[in-house]
DNA sequence: GTCTATAGAAAGATAGAC
DNA sequence: GTCTATCTTTCTATAGAC
């Protein structure tokens, strides 16, 4: 009998694993359900006994892998020290980031994607968006609170920028210049 | 005689403008034939006069609007003064850009959305990002053309990555801080 | 819970009339 | 060159068997 409430909790998250990789990579429209239940290693008929809709698994799985990401974990472990925050910055502009599959982050993969989805995604981004900033904010040496918050925006914008624009360009040397360029900006 | 050599390059600029606004705001997938034809005044049946695949309309609509861009067209105009690119930085990370629909720049609307495209839109996009970036730095006021090349890449992220979030992210308010500081922080 | 089969809708591209 | 009609493919979501 394989179908204990385990199973299905395993079955779940094998399928916001694989989503959470497709739609950061391609989207939500060039991935079909088709492939990331074959990506989970079932079929498309089982997809609906999880979740209610595409848009649905869409939204959770930008919370999930906010959550499940080892890059955030890294950075939140042990405290906030000026440290965390370049590793953070340098692995987050790295090429093996924009050439995934390594933990793509929602954020920066999604950026554009999100903008015409259902509002549970924009929710969903927009509250990992914001948790962002606050834990920039966090590690940053600054007294005032104020200016902490405004570098953590102009931080994070040049993060989520910075990787998009590594993904849109198509000329390598540009996309190395770039991660550069950003990297010594921060 | 409607069919003169004149009306087919004033049918193609139609379908062209109301391209580049149509997917600049919702992304290739989520604009139909129909509804930029419908803009454009025409029927689907009229599209294949003009372009030959949807996804070659997308690319040509890059750039087209990269050069018919008022924003780039004022910024060029009258040599490399600081106060130029003072002017482009606010226009361009501005509440008007974000809500458009008045003249969206395809870098940060489709920074994300160019992804997964054909390699004539690829292309497209990144020699219009390639031109952003190369007149930027000829506005830094700075001897050395490493350093000002450098920064002009850090710009350019910051305006593609702010603008781009500056969508993405559902509350206003968070937007308009975010603005505030990618302005404060160029 | 997972499977196969299918209903139903949407949209890109083509054909032929005017 | 532009129109209407249609072919064809693709994909979400549901139905019913196991």
């Amino acid at each position: 009998m394989p179908y204990t409430p385990e199973h299905k909790e395993q079955s779940r998250t094998k399928i916001l694993k694989a989503a959470s990789l497709l739609f950061a990579s391609r989207g939500f429209d060039n991935v079909t359900i088709d492939e990331i239940m074959a990506a989970a290693g079932m079929t498309r008929g089982a997809f609906y006994a999880h979740f209610k809709t595409k848009a649905a698994l869409y939204a959770e799985s930008i919370t999930s892998t906010a959550v499940n990401n080892s890059r955030a974990r890294s950075f939140l472990d042990g405290g906030g020290s000026i440290e965390k925050l370049h590793h953070l910055v340098k692995s987050y502009l790295s090429r093996d980031h924009i050439d995934g599959p390594s933990e793509p982050c929602p954020l920066s993969f999604l950026v554009t994607d999100i903008v015409n989805r259902e509002p549970q995604g924009r929710r969903a981004y927009t509250h990992v968006y914001q948790q962002l900033v606050a834990h920039v904010a966090e590690h940053i040496p600054c007294d005032r609170k104020k200016e902490r918050e405004q570098r953590a925006y102009g931080i994070s914008a040049l993060l989520i920028g910075g990787v998009a624009l590594g993904r849109a360009v198509g000329d390598d040397k540009t996309v190395d210049v770039l991660l550069a360029s950003c990297l010594k900006t921060v």
